[in-house]
DNA sequence: ACCATAGATCAGTTGCGCGA
DNA sequence: TCGCGCAACTGATCTATGGT
């Protein structure tokens, strides 16, 4: 049978069988109800006050209109990719309300709520949800990565993180990964911020400002405004020169300003 | 020593937007 | 409509740490 389904590839069977003798490993230990001291467990999530755990009765977000529609209709979205993102990334941010570090049981937890609510999601192989299971943890790691601001995760990276940098090894594919996410600040200098700052100052006068620019213009200006903080630049200052960082969508930038505050 | 879990990295895939 | 570039995601592998 397997040898019929992966037809001229040894290796792809060896690797299924693999898959299949830890499918029912999984089955077994990840069945299990999840314990209630795992709930209070873990050094690290102590230390920070705005994480806990999860609530032993955590339910199920609901989803964008339109997906929800789909999951109401008993669509099979977890056949297309964007779709299961989608779920995915909803039940990430409903988590990451709890807790930046869940457990595996509270991994297994939300994955097996979200089976019970919408069985037609579940799994071909295996349990029926260790694929969701894997999103999950996958889409935390991959969110935790850039989060050094957060005490939790930076401790994490601390402990954990490879001092290593293989930087002369790395192939151009990733550095183009590292880059999307990383800071534009090259060919910035006084002058050409002075502008930014400038245009910045007259779409905040307006009453209705063009988020473009302004997303264009802060985010050119973020390396600088970091350089500004570290040199000792107050938040009054700060505030002062880059009015936006008092609206809603500058929040995330103050927290940059703590974070720049607390490594100084 | 072994296992679970973490971050780091690389290579490949998929979906989407955009211009020709 | 097609091809291209990019972002997001996945799978795999490696190394490190901490608990048993």
């Amino acid at each position: 049978m397997i040898s019929y389904l992966f037809q001229g590839s040894f290796k792809k069977q060896a690797k299924f069988n693999k898959f299949v003798h830890e499918m029912k490993e999984v089955v077994t230990i990840t069945l299990e109800t999840v314990p209630a001291e795992s709930y209070q467990q873990t050094s690290t999530t102590e230390i920070n006050a705005t994480s806990g755990r999860l609530p032993s009765g955590f339910a199920i977000p609901p989803f964008p209109r339109d997906l929800q529609a789909k999951l109401d209709n008993k669509e099979p979205c977890q056949k297309s990719s964007k779709d299961r993102h989608r779920i995915i990334r909803v039940l990430h941010e409903a988590m990451i309300e709890h807790t930046m570090y869940p457990t595996n049981a509270e991994y297994v937890q939300v994955a097996k709520a979200l089976i019970v609510k919408y069985p037609f999601l579940k799994d071909l192989e295996g349990n029926g949800y260790h694929t969701w299971h894997q999103s999950l943890k996958r889409k935390f790691k991959a969110e935790r990565a850039p989060l050094v601001h957060d005490d939790e995760v930076r401790k994490s990276k601390e402990k954990f993180g490879h001092k290593k940098v293989r930087l002369s090894e790395q192939s151009p594919a990733a550095c183009r990964r590292s880059e999307s996410g990383a800071i534009a600040v090259i060919g910035e200098d006084a002058s050409s911020v002075e502008g930014h700052v400038n245009a910045l100052h007259i779409q905040y006068s307006k009453v209705r400002p063009d988020t473009l620019v302004v997303k264009d213009r802060m985010q050119r200006t973020f390396a600088w405004r970091r350089r500004e903080i570290r040199d000792g630049m107050t938040v009054e200052d700060i505030l002062k020169k880059y009015p936006f960082l008092k609206t809603p969508s500058g929040v995330s930038d103050i927290t940059d300003f703590k974070s720049v505050l607390s490594l100084k």
